[in-house]
DNA sequence: ATGCACGCTGAAACCGGTTTCATGGAAACC
DNA sequence: GGTTTCCATGAAACCGGTTTCAGCGTGCAT
């Protein structure tokens, strides 16, 4: 990471607005917050009085005593700190969110159905994200659980499965996408079985006879064995196609160059197994100067906002990424509600997006 | 929305992993992790030293007390739980993080280097999404303040300069790439002028004539409103080159057709203020058949990982949205150790990459 | 030997809330 | 009318830490 070059311009500020300049030490001191005791106060009742209107419990107060309490509210302004309520009560309103690869736009979507469920019933979301470093998990792992989350959305890998486990003894996980063994938690992921039917289906149907599945290299990535495995798998009950799996990598080039010139089957089709696959994929293609559609097949599991734009556009298998991120928020927040109920899968289907890059096969 | 069906499996939990099943109720009650208190027990001293050792000044201790404390806390595996040490002590190590669209990559971009130095100093971040909406804005202000946060990092509109103006009371805000007026904090973003100067003597230098500036509806963002007037400035001082300026929505289409279709003054261009009219005018010459660099050059600010893939590849300029990120918090690193000094603002430079939209002009 | 400064330690107050429990007054009952 | 019940309310304990402050033992100067 070099550094770049930045102007530095230092903001005029007119001093006409006085009142601006003199708060200006947040070094720890200060914090003069309206807390409830000023509240109370101002209202002429105790804090429990208070509390009692900001909790749940209002009912217990008389017409007079909430409605002093709510002016006084309004007078001052008074926000209660949510940190301070957690302290007791166990309830932080906290969720969070750990992620293999924030930069994975399957992540981000995701991330922005959690995030909005969230929103929709008070909670918040803290998200960290790995980079794919184990230790970065560990880290961010004993962080969260520093602030009394009550949840945890988990997109890793898990290569420290005890510590998971441990954590799971103090509050409720949901898997998306990546399951860990040996962790019984609710997950939230792809039909991959489903998926990669449809692929085929769709592909066999348009007339491909070779297909090539690029997926991102294993690692232990559970979606991405069963993509394989169903892959490989159900070529069985497709007598018509051949097929072969490569991942990303150092290799790809030349892997893809092969899979285009040999002589094969009939009509070669290249089905990527997610996203960054697919970009990757794309990529060698255009460096082969191999045309999507005219030269070969191209379907990709996720859908990314640049896949109609390219070529004729690139067919898709669309995640319900929206449905999922929030459809974990409620596995979380059914277990906080006190469900004891074993582990559930969630399976959703995708959809099949047909664009230029299979809508029919190259004529060899 | 449409509720996609989802397959619900329920996981197969062997049993011979009983002491998995009991410990499921996180309702609330239970949570009994170790405390402050076990340790100081279990190491014989009180809670007090327990406290300075986890705490800046260790260097109080005795070499004894030290050690009989790092072994119960290393026994006990505790771990401080920071909702009450930032009660007390003010200082939560929470960073919160407002963005107007998460998808956006460029908000994601940024966030992510946000997120690394976050970690890098013991930081943890709060990502909230606005989803450009003020009601959602005003809500996760709340919020955000109501965890204590020590400092701020905006990237939004800020339509209630108010409400910001009274959050600056309490804590530093650093605001990225999108200016508030009235709100005199730190800013950080690109250089707009210099942005727009690199794209007009590029496109001048590779012989276009004609540009069309085209920007999302500008709405009160000041980096928007920035671009457009620097381009409508910077052509008086390119008397060969025409412009005009569009924004992005329903007229778009009929726009750039016009633009194309017109007689004009030699080659045209298209400028696109960032990436999101990028994807807008991208779709848009796909559905006019027009094509890239034979037909329109196009140039974009902000530079996504498809750009290479499109026809020959979209010229872009980029911009270091890992060290905006990384800058932003460093400001508010700078405000928390107790720097008063006056408001900055960081405008860093864009790199421009040149690909093959813009590569040489058609010749007309 | 006494006085004093100093360094380490623990008791207790505190942060801003929640929750338990005791209390007092009104309503209900006999 | 007296007793009981019930309900609204407040005092105080508590959550898990931090911080103040006082105490205590030690070393050093007197």
């Amino acid at each position: 990471m070099k550094p770049v070059s930045a102007c530095i311009r230092e903001i005029a500020c007119d001093n006409t607005n006085k009142r601006f300049q003199a708060v200006n030490s947040f070094s720890a001191a200060q914090r003069t917050r309206v807390t409830m005791l000023d509240v109370a106060q101002r209202a002429g009742v105790s804090k429990a009085s208070v509390s009692r209107f900001i909790g749940e419990d209002r009912a217990l107060l008389s017409e007079a005593i909430a409605e002093r309490i709510e002016r006084a509210i309004n007078d001052l302004g008074y926000r209660p700190n949510q940190m301070a309520r957690g302290l007791k009560r166990g309830r932080t309103r906290l969720i969070g969110m750990l992620v293999a690869d924030i930069r994975n736009p399957y992540s981000i979507a995701v991330m922005h159905g959690v995030e909005t469920a969230c929103r929709l019933h008070g909670y918040n979301l803290v998200v960290c994200n790995t980079d794919r470093n184990d230790e970065q998990e560990r880290q961010h792992l004993a962080a969260l659980r520093s602030y009394n989350i009550e949840g945890l959305i988990l997109n890793t890998l898990g290569h420290d499965p005890d510590a998971l486990q441990e954590l799971h003894q103090e509050m409720p996980i949901v898997l998306i996408d990546r399951k860990v063994e040996q962790l019984h938690t609710d997950l939230v992921g792809l039909d991959n079985a489903d998926a990669v039917r449809m692929a085929l289906e769709h592909l066999e149907q348009q007339g491909y006879r070779d297909v090539l599945m690029v997926s991102e290299p294993v690692d232990g990535t559970s979606s991405r064995i069963e993509r394989i495995d169903s892959f490989t798998r159900q070529l069985a009950t497709h007598p018509a196609l051949h097929g072969a799996v490569v991942t990303t990598g150092a290799g790809l080039r030349v892997a893809i160059q092969t899979f285009v010139q040999a002589p094969g089957n009939g009509a070669k089709a290249i089905f990527c197994a997610n996203g960054l696959a697919a970009l990757a994929c794309t990529q060698v293609l255009r460096d082969l100067n191999c045309r999507l559609f005219e030269d070969v097949g191209l379907i990709a599991l996720d859908d990314l906002e640049w896949f109609p734009l390219v070529g004729n556009g690139i067919t898709a298998l669309a995640q319900p990424t929206q449905q999922i991120g929030a459809s974990a928020f409620d596995c979380l927040l059914k277990r906080l509600g006190g469900d004891k109920s074993a582990p559930l899968a969630l399976d959703f289907a995708p959809q099949l997006i047909v664009r230029g890059s299979t809508r029919q096969p190259p004529t060899t």
